[in-house]
DNA sequence: AATGCAATTGCGAATGATTTGCAATTAGAA
DNA sequence: TTCTAATTGCAAATCATTCGCAATTGCATT
């Protein structure tokens, strides 16, 4: 696994496993599904190596409307925006990003705009039919 | 002020003068604003008022990122975007919903939408300046 | 207008995610 | 190896939100 470390990122054992954690991960996780994989390691500290990805522009953290638990994926290169399943919670990604091609205009003529957001809600193939 | 209340929700003074001082808010609130407003109502009653206009399809509740506090507004029928100012804190309308036009698309292709939210991020014509 | 009862309120205590203080440990430069 | 600032672990603190329960109130029915 390559891994791209941050430059003034001091490099620690939770971090790097935490990394490793993200980086194999097929959905975003919370601190708490970290936890629950390395336990030996104290949450609070997975709260901080986490802000320190933060900080450092390695993570994206967001957090789901009806979930009140902030997930974490790492940043690669493009973003990428989820639907979420209202049954079964399951992440669903998108094809693409659906403001790709669109011009947000706010009411107030000169915002500018930095990033965005977007949580879709629903239901996938699986809960639709149940 | 027209008030169209639900059938089946009983009138409450507090649940009244919730309703109130949200069809007179410009913006978001949050229970913890509201409560501001009438500090004689116990704050748990607020978001039970607030979880029963949900229930009723009255209000709608977001979490914008950063805060953490869940805000909510009434449904005026058609429903609104807002892009917050990183520095300000300011909610700026959008002009109109930019999914309006847009197929959204999963990779899984029979994900049903039910609902969407959006996030915007930036800087208030104020604040880009400064 | 008085009665009855389920729904609502207020209070304070519980929850659950996240943060913080502090002493002990560790990464990485010198 | 040595030194120092950054990081960790632990437990206690926060902060938004929820819950239990007894007291109060809306409102439909006498």
């Amino acid at each position: 696994m390559k891994i791209e470390w941050p430059e003034g990122l001091k490099k620690t054992k939770q971090r790097v496993d935490v990394y490793k954690i993200l980086a194999s991960a097929e959905n975003p996780m919370s601190a708490v599904d970290i936890f629950k994989v390395v336990p030996d390691y104290a949450l609070s500290t997975i709260y901080r190596v986490l802000a320190s990805f933060e900080k450092y522009d390695l993570v994206t953290k967001s957090t789901l409307p009806g979930e009140d638990m902030a997930v974490f994926e790492l940043n690669k290169g493009e973003h990428k925006h989820y639907a979420l399943c209202l049954k079964c919670h399951e992440y669903v990604p998108l094809k693409k990003c659906p403001f790709e091609h669109i011009n947000i205009q706010t009411e107030e003529n000169d915002f500018s705009i930095t990033s965005h957001k977007i949580e879709i809600y629903g239901y996938c193939s699986k809960c639709k039919e149940g």
